[in-house]
DNA sequence: ACGCAGGTAGACAGATCCGTCTATCTACAC
DNA sequence: GTGTAGATAGACGGATCTGTCTACCTGCGT
């Protein structure tokens, strides 16, 4: 793990030319095995050599497709939020506006409930690594700043008045609501999703068309 | 650090017969240190060998008062916890339940704008150690339990229909903004205090004493 | 038939980290 | 003065972690 100091200017993904790394059977099975470790144990707290073996890969094999346990963290991270935009796309084109805002309030509710539910990928992830420069926080940052933009679009779609501020202050309260919900859980869904969408359905905008 | 299986059942602060840990310099040198590192750059990420040097102790002095890391790290939170539940006695003492209200409210608004702010130790710490079992999450629970209970009593005192509910989703609220302020700063505190008043101050209740 | 890219197994090096131990020194109470 | 509790400096051991390296194998396209 590098010392928070000397970070490669870019870490991207890939190593060869074009694009994002070529596909490879042990690299999805090394990713996939990063995934579950590392969103059920913590990043700092598993090192490469268990990665390696629960991957069942050749321990070379795994530093040539991530030349440092960085790289691996960035890929991880990387990929959990493609699948997460890539989701939040559909979820806008196919319903609209207001649904982008009921997805991101579902991460709330719906997620939790399954087992082995340890909060926010990129929050936890946001607390391992304090040094913000770290590539790791750049990915949550411009993650997080992503989400925040598509929720202010939204808002102001819908003819929000402030959309900008309330898509900070709904992002906050999902926040909250993911962290404290990890640390002792959800006892009250309602009052969350009565102060959820009274901060979005301000007057002024039309009749909720979903839920 | 135990790897989250063996740990002490009881991981108590002091080590002597009665009561807390008895003073010294050494020790009180060594907690602070320990509480600006840990703060400041994570507690998986600072070595004891470092605290040990910037505490200028000996290496024998520091494990006669702290056994074990995670001796260390649960008096530090616990150090932490106490000083927070003084204070927050104290508003409420003298200024009475809406002040605690406000109080709670204050660390989002005001300890952010400090220097090397970096989030809330408790939710830090939490995200950290992924075990609920280990020692330092049982008081990271505790400590968020309490003033929850703080929170709720002052709600009730304020005639508030819902105070448990209420408390429960204030604290998620101050989560969620302390944790996104150390990733991202606020912009917009207004809307962050009128969600919170308005929360607070829902239909019969009495004006507010306070701001 | 040949070359080569990608995979494998495991030894190895250097750093770091946690905790123990010995031997010595100091200050203070009795 | 003497004993004891607390502090000190620093060596040491074992574990763990990241990353390198050698040597070998396999499958495939040409």
């Amino acid at each position: 793990m590098s010392s928070s100091q000397q970070l490669d200017p870019e870490l991207v993904p890939g190593r060869r030319s074009a694009g994002s790394a070529r596909p490879s059977a042990a690299r999805e099975r090394i990713l996939a095995t990063a995934g579950r470790l590392f969103y059920g144990t913590g990043i700092r707290a598993v090192g490469v050599d268990r990665v390696i073996a629960e991957s069942q890969v050749a321990r070379m094999t795994f530093f040539r497709h991530f030349p440092t346990k960085d790289h691996l963290v960035v890929a991880f991270l990387e990929s959990q939020a493609d699948a997460g935009r890539t989701e939040l796309l559909r979820v806008r084109d196919e319903e609209g506006p207001r649904a982008v805002l009921a997805w991101v309030a579902d991460g709330v509710r719906t997620v939790p409930t399954s087992e082995g539910f340890r909060g926010c990928e990129f929050i936890n992830t946001a607390a391992e690594f304090c040094d913000p420069s770290h590539p790791a926080r750049r990915v949550v940052d411009r993650h997080r700043a992503w989400i925040r933009d598509r929720m202010s679009d939204a808002l102001a779609e819908l003819g929000h008045p402030t959309p900008r501020d309330t898509a900070e202050l709904l992002l906050m309260l999902r926040t909250g609501a993911i962290v404290a919900t990890s640390l002792e859980g959800l006892d009250d869904t309602g009052a969350l999703e009565r102060t959820w969408w009274s901060l979005v359905d301000v007057p002024g905008v039309d009749a909720p068309p979903i839920r």
